[in-house]
RNA sequence: GCCGCCAUAGCUCAGCAGGUAGAGCGGCUGAUUUGUAAUCAGCAGGUCGGGAGUUCGACUCUCUCUGGCGGCUCCA
């Protein structure tokens, strides 16, 4: 006979245990496991997260959740949200809390209150570590909403939030100390858990909704322990000193004048490496099929508006009158290549058309948005529009995302893809955004691609798969792209002739790989630490005399790897070779060549590779073949 | 563009109740001739981001402009 005083439940082993009816979640999993009952924050209970002290009543499964679970996470996070809340409203008691979810790095809370100061934020930070250090437990409470809207009177938005719990369920708060909060939960047992929480920042926010008012919003990041925070904020400073702003300064690469605001300039170094870039890319072009061309920088207001740029960003743009005329700097390049397929008359038998243009392009961004490298006001794209029929669509996307992977992949690169479809403003009809998006979608679905869906974040004039990769704090930025276009075709009255004797539209496929030249390399830049690999190098070989009198052995050295087409210094011997070594390594040369009595006596070169603890020897023609395989083969490392 | 913060030598930074500035690195010169992450010495370099105001006097206080930083918004 089954015990009506107990119940059993089905741990995530398999493990079936029998629990007095009304034991809480934690009192089950501290059974199950205790080892380590310290790192359950809550617990799924028949799939549903609950709190710790959430009493069981009947047969189910339970499982806990962990900081390593996302759900578990995210509990922290919200939990740290709330904390937060607490010790805002404590100090600045008109503060009004509105949301505080938790985000993919962290948590933040939105309030509706006088703009925030450093010192209400040290304030907080006190308040909360004062909470944390008295393990405020967070006590669930369910209401009816008739009550929770008089608890919640005062708040607008949380009444707002009361309205959208569906009717008849009961609605849930949250009290920790004597700061109370509308929330579904759950939560961890008490701020004692909360020792990890550190807050970012914080800053204004501008709601979607222009009518309603300025919020200010306080991110942070929780860990599980105190140390966990530590390691955290290690890593950060780190990725910190790997700021491509600062390494491009350092290294020589390029630099930013207030009379150019957003606008880089490319140091020699810089150059070269953008000249590699360029390479790289150009190289694939000539296998693919393309055609280069180049279109002017300035078109006429008429040109955009026929575009539909001019409706959609004219506020974006640089413009410039002359002879009473208004001309736009280009933002992009397509309607220059729209006016190279239509300067003929065009054959089926010429497509797909393959357009490329690396131009230079202005888009007067908002000055608070310009960031180095990765958000810049003038830069050059890796350009390329392909005029194609539409049952060549899917075979040319196809054929990108294969050659997208491969390019990342050569820089070592995570990268991830995002099916953006149809915004709110958009041009032409809706079944044809919809097959369009179904395009898209099968093509990566056929290359077999994890991607993400990003409803409404199309272009105007079609949806788009878009590359993202992540810089050193884990900011994400958007590099490739690939956009299908039926709209600005037919404005521009594009047309060739079929196989059938008839005149048709092209689609047009916008697309870049790399994105541009600036944000890529600003990126890149951030994950190499500025140790690029040799191909991108802009010095390749520094080589170390090791006194005056081997000087003319290392310049004639150098001039035979400069032969091989290396990029190649000599630094002579005015300073000693320990501190030439250090600076060959600061200036994250990849191979150093040292050049002494024994290497002049037997022909051989000192090679020491970036970051190794010695050097090898090895004759000269062997380094000369090392170098040109590595660097042909465009090796990752030196 | 919005909120907050910041701006001192080429770079990184120190400085001052308001009395016109200093270090390290880098640069230049000299000495040293060096064997794998910093040889030594000397010198040059700044109207303290621009403008205005307060003051006997402003790098320092106030306002403003410009640029940058962290977010927000935006990203064709």
């Amino acid at each position: 006979m089954p015990d009506a005083s107990r119940i059993t439940v089905i741990a995530p082993d398999g493990r079936r245990m029998s629990i007095p009816a009304g034991a809480t979640a934690g009192e089950a999993l501290a059974e199950w496991d205790p080892a380590h009952r310290g790192q359950f924050l809550a617990a799924l209970v028949d799939g549903r997260p609950v709190d710790l002290s959430f009493r069981i009543d009947r047969d189910g499964t339970i499982a806990p959740l962990t900081f390593d679970d996302r759900a578990g996470r995210d509990i922290l996070q919200h939990s740290s949200a709330h904390l937060v809340a607490k010790a805002l409203t404590e100090i600045l008691p008109g503060a009004l809390p509105t949301h505080g979810p938790p985000t993919d790095d962290g948590f933040y809370y939105d309030f509706d209150v006088r703009p925030l100061t450093p010192t209400d934020l040290d304030a907080v930070r006190t308040a909360m570590t004062e909470s944390v250090r008295r393990a405020e437990p967070f006590l669930r409470r369910e209401m009816p909403r008739a009550d929770a809207e008089r608890l919640f009177g005062a708040n607008p938005y949380k009444l707002r939030y009361i309205a959208d719990v569906p009717p008849g369920e009961p609605v849930s708060v949250y009290d920790t100390g004597s700061f109370v909060d509308l929330c579904r939960g759950p939560h961890v047992p008490d701020t004692g858990w909360l020792a990890g929480v550190h807050i970012l920042g914080f800053s204004a926010i501008v709601p979607s909704d222009a009518a309603a008012r300025p919020l200010q919003r306080i991110r942070g990041i929780g860990f599980p322990t105190a140390e966990g925070l530590r390691s955290y904020l290690k890593l950060r400073a780190e990725a910190e000193a790997r700021d491509h702003r600062a390494l491009g300064q350092k290294l020589g690469l390029f630099t930013f004048v207030d009379e150019a605001p957003g606008c880089p300039l490319w140091l020699p170094h810089g150059m070269v490496v953008v000249r590699e870039l360029e390479r790289f890319v150009t190289e694939h072009l000539r296998e693919a099929g393309y055609s280069e061309v180049r279109t002017p920088l300035l078109f006429a207001q008429s040109i955009y508006e026929t575009s539909g740029h001019w409706d959609h960003y004219r506020d974006d743009m640089f413009l410039t009158v002359s002879e009473g005329r208004t001309f736009g700097w280009k933002p992009m390049n397509c309607p220059g290549s729209m006016l190279i397929f239509r300067s003929r008359a065009r054959s089926y038998r010429e497509l797909p058309m393959r357009l490329a243009e690396f131009a230079p392009l202005h888009r007067a961004e908002a000055s608070g948005t310009l960031h180095g490298m990765t958000r810049v006001r003038e830069f050059v794209q890796d350009d390329a529009h392909l005029f194609v029929a539409e049952d060549q669509v899917e075979g040319e996307v196809a054929t990108l995302l294969a050659w997208i992977a491969r390019a990342f992949t050569t820089f070592r690169l995570d990268w991830t893809y995002d099916l953006s479809t149809r915004p709110e403003k958009y041009l032409g009809e809706r079944e044809t955004w919809d097959r369009a998006e179904a395009t898209l979608e099968r093509a990566l679905k056929a290359s077999g691609v994890a991607y993400r869906l990003s409803p409404g974040e199309g272009a105007f004039y079609g949806p788009k798969i878009d590359i993202h990769i992540k810089d050193s704090l884990g900011r994400k930025w958007q590099t490739g792209t690939i956009q299908l276009d039926y709209q600005m075709p037919a404005r521009f009255g594009l047309q060739y002739q079929g196989s059938d004797g008839q005149l048709h539209t092209p689609i047009v496929v916008h697309r870049t790989i790399l994105g541009s030249w600036e944000r890529f390399f600003g990126v890149v830049l951030e994950h190499t630490g500025g140790r690029l690999p040799p191909w991108l190098s802009p010095v390749q070989v520094r080589v170390l005399p090791v006194t005056d009198a081997h000087g003319g052995a290392a310049r004639a050295f150098a001039d035979e790897l400069a032969h091989d087409g290396r990029r190649v210094e000599v630094s002579e011997s005015t300073e000693s070779i320990g501190k030439r070594v250090r600076s060959a390594e600061v200036d994250r040369i990849p191979y150093v060549v040292v050049l002494g009595d024994r290497e002049v006596a037997d022909g051989t070169v000192a090679l020491r590779r970036r970051g190794a603890r010695e050097a090898v020897a090895m004759s000269r023609a062997e380094f000369r073949t090392l170098l040109a395989d590595r660097v042909h083969r465009r090796e990752f490392e030196p």
